[in-house]
DNA sequence: ACAACCATGTAAGTAGTTACATGATTTA
DNA sequence: TAAATCATGTAACTACTTACATGGTTGT
């Protein structure tokens, strides 16, 4: 249950419609927490049942826009939430699989596909870095910042990875093949 | 649709018996790709209805337990499918998503918890670093062992990542607090 | 004969994905 | 006035999780 306690502390970093945190979303906490709109809108309905938000039917009566802001409820079962304990979740990779099947059945065509992921994690890399560069100069050091940052790192080291991951990987596969 | 074809791998290896697939996902394919028995019994059976592995009934008479073989079709499946291209997976972590939510609401028990799954990652390494010298000596270098030799390597550098990362949040999070 | 473990399943629920539908507002 | 974009939804499906049920085999 992580979706509807992103859409929580999205909404209570700035309150807004359902498109509107789509948007923001896939820019920011969707970085490491995608959601389709689909997700959102049905989250957001079940949130309002519960309590945890309210809308704001559309101002001056045009439109559907509806606008969602945290309730106190929601407060405190974000705080309940984020204090709780849970386990990390083991490594789920797919290509682990395939490697396990090449393994097994011989070669394939693997190594072309590693090379691409690994233009695709190098692009990812670049832009977490740029981010980086951006958003957290030194001198931005607050309580707020320095959390935020710490999620941007585990993204850099997370690209930085699989970057390293897949020129090992790539050598052992040139070498027969 | 991994599961399917980690099952197929898994049973090219070795033919055996849902019960046994089971526990050998436990110590091995299951490090990272997790299944439960009851997705392995469903699954089993579609593959079976696919055509893709026969079962071979109860020998003796005695006993339910069913012996599964992986048939030519199976094989074709799972060589298309580990030479099929796939984007990888963006990080998705609830960790990510309690710190984005601490830096909103304020302090909570978070660090505690990086504590406690920092020993959890550094433990699985050490787990990892023994299976790496138990079963990887350097004089074994087929093609087969340097593969899974690389899917292991993936694991050990995954668990590094968080130890590394987590020692980082604590010093953050002591700071204040 | 009882416990421990082997072995296979059903049922119900949650989370996430994909495809499709629909109408309102803004801008060229 | 047509196209682009804003905005919200329904429906159907797949993967995964959790709880429960049931009977067979092996060892003491």
């Amino acid at each position: 249950m992580s979706l509807p306690h992103a859409l929580l502390t999205s909404l209570l970093e700035q309150p807004c419609s359902g498109f509107e945190l789509a948007r923001r979303f896939d820019r920011s906490i969707g970085f490491f927490w995608h959601a389709t709109h689909q997700q959102i809108y049905r989250e957001l309905g079940r949130l309002e049942e519960s309590g945890w938000l309210e809308s704001l039917p559309p101002e001056s009566g045009r439109g559907r826009k509806k606008v969602y802001r945290v309730l106190p409820a929601g407060r405190e079962e974000l705080q309940r939430w984020t204090g709780a304990s849970q386990d990390p979740k083991p490594l789920r990779d797919e290509l682990m699989l395939r490697l396990r099947a090449e393994a097994v059945i011989g070669p394939t065509s693997l190594a072309s596909d590693i090379q691409r992921r690994m233009d695709m994690h190098r692009e990812k890399l670049a832009l977490y870095q740029q981010l980086e560069a951006d958003d957290f100069p030194p001198e931005k050091n607050s309580r707020e910042a320095q959390l935020q940052h710490l999620v941007l790192r585990a993204g850099i080291m997370h690209e930085s990875l699989w970057v390293e991951w897949s020129e090992q990987a790539l050598r052992v596969l040139a070498r027969e093949n």
